[in-house]
DNA sequence: TGACTGTTTTGGATCGTTCCAACAAGCTCG
DNA sequence: CGAGCTTGTTGGAACGATCCAAAACAGTCA
């Protein structure tokens, strides 16, 4: 089934030129006549020419390939999938497509996919690191002058650049809300406690309880995975305590969601009974019942600011080292027994 | 920053072999001496190379790329999240990279994503087409020899390989489900009428429900876009007939869940007051309250299957046309108010 | 020793493109 | 009229791998 290819030598004897006028043709110059263009033009859609980037690029100087490479640990997390249709956004609109590869949290996985993006001479990479990442794996790449963005997750100590969240004051807005509404005991419920992003929200959440003057107690944080059931068991363990909280700020939307199974399991009505507050924004959380009070971060736009910086490394060629922090703010929906003060869209 | 890469021919310098030893190496001959084998191999190791699938698969016969497309046209929905690692899962295994892009149901990005990935020379092609995709769009694909399988959604009169759910089945099974349960006026909710799927799973409505003797009724039959804030609409204009039902087969989980919240907003707890089937068994439908009583296609599996079929043709070489039918099977949950048989793990 | 195996190794030629220096053709201008 | 300039076009040499036919090597045997 093997038909022969169509190469620009086959093109440019169709149009009676030389294959450098088709190659010019191919890259738009301006150098070719009109009319010289257009029977290039034709004779490639006659005989259904296509291009091949692979060969191009071998010549081309530095593997500009037009592939960048994104890494997520997750995608079945509905927030790891919207970062990367942000990402993709602005990546395909730049004339670049995606290699998009999940690990699932595994790092050989992360190291195996990232090795074999490396062999296809992706232009840069777009990473949210598996668990457990080492900064140093990425070093090859960043030698190699190949951009690496981290993001989601931050990398402490490595010297790549990323995007992440602003999650201490996210957590700290939504503890000083849950406070303005009259709660005393908020608690912090999900997330693993060896993970970078962990530790920032947890921070925040630990100044806004000091700052109203509550002090911090160990007791009201819960880890747990950090997954629809993760929460549930953490909203358990949590009201087993001896002094109960009733309110919690959660890790993230997952867990919000799984924390709200776990009152309703024990007949507690999330938003009248306790209040939850989550950390995201995922879609669900604007139509779920109760609405759900979060973070908002919009992966999104998180993804295209990501790939923005991406982009723009590229383009600059250099590796230059940029942290961006991406603002958060919070949505008040239901889940935090709050009236809503205006329609959210 | 450019370094200046590393070939085949410098390993070559440095182990002191010609570079077809070097190439011979590459491709785990058993031509090579051990030894030899061994010093090429440091010589790798030691000057960092990679190797430039590129500059390979140039000269390989064919497109022998270890590239696989995958187009799918809602990433952000978790089924496709979910098929998406599942294709990846076995793509993966076999020593492929995945180029996975989202259409966001729009054909034009689609035929974009298509030629850039052919552009890149893709072994082949998994796609999932968005709404009102046109089947000859992926003609030329298949002339050139390049094995296309679509995925969840069957291109009419388009003799691609396909692996698609067992839809009417699917949703007879739920509609005998419900009757069995007593339930007398069932609602069909939600989905794109110009889709082959509603038809395939209102196809299986139809014949259920006359089969149960009850007579097709149009009004109970919903359409709606297939999320969630479509359910919620759908199910709020179910209620508001006449003879409003009281059970609903919904187009998908996602629907489903939609269809839970519009009955909630409403004060009808769903599989109490109105029974609630959906269509894909989502990971969430598991940790939901209440738990969702699904037809369970397993994405994920389905992802592999297909993925499995795509590699075959291949490695085939040949773009024979196979039509892989997955079977379904009813989860029985909560949410349709009948009394959980066995744990669901 | 020399012919005859079988095992390893090797120098081109090649894949489809881009880059570069050179060239042809049509101008203007002193 | 020829030098200089602009505008289009062109043949060959890359890029980094693989493939192929042939060569080098090591043993075996008459």
């Amino acid at each position: 089934m093997g038909r022969p290819r169509v190469t620009v030598i086959d093109i440019a004897q169709a149009a009676g030129v030389s294959k450098s006028t088709v190659s010019l043709v191919l890259q738009g110059s301006p150098l070719v006549k009109g009319t010289t263009r257009a029977k290039v033009l034709e004779a490639m859609n006659e005989l259904g020419y296509v291009y091949n980037r692979g060969a191009a690029n071998l010549r081309q100087t530095g593997s500009k390939s037009g592939i960048v490479g994104v890494v997520v640990n997750d995608l079945t997390n509905g927030f790891f999938a919207e970062l990367a249709v942000g990402v993709d956004m602005v990546v395909q609109s730049a004339g670049f497509v995606q290699f998009l590869s999940n690990t699932g949290e595994s790092i050989d996985r992360q190291r195996e996919v990232v090795a074999s993006m490396r062999e296809h001479g992706i232009s840069g990479l777009l990473v949210s690191p598996a668990r457990g990442t080492d900064p140093s794996d990425f070093a090859p790449l960043v030698e190699a002058g190949i951009p690496v963005v981290v993001v989601v997750r931050s990398l402490p100590g490595g010297k790549l650049s990323s995007v992440v969240a602003d999650n201490p004051s996210g957590v700290a807005g939504a503890v000083r809300h849950l406070v303005s509404l009259g709660h005393r005991r908020i608690a912090f419920l999900g997330g693993f406690p060896d993970t970078a992003v962990f530790h920032e929200r947890l921070s925040g959440y630990r100044s806004a309880v000091t700052a109203a003057g509550f002090g911090f107690d160990e007791a009201l944080v819960v880890p747990s995975p950090p997954s629809r059931a993760g929460g549930a068991d953490a909203v358990a363990r949590a009201l087993a305590a001896d002094a109960p909280p009733t309110a919690a700020v959660c890790f993230n939307d997952a867990t919000a969601f799984g924390a709200c199974d776990g009152l309703r399991s024990r007949r507690l009505e999330p938003g009248r009974d306790f209040a939850v507050v989550g950390f995201d924004d995922v879609i669900e959380a604007r139509t779920a019942v109760p609405a759900l009070t979060t973070v908002s971060v919009d992966p999104q736009a998180m993804g295209r600011r990501a790939g923005q910086l991406l982009l723009k490394q590229i383009a600059a060629g250099g590796v230059s080292s940029e942290a961006v922090m991406t603002s958060v703010r919070l949505v008040v929906r239901e889940s935090c027994g709050a009236p809503r003060l205006a329609a959210d869209v």
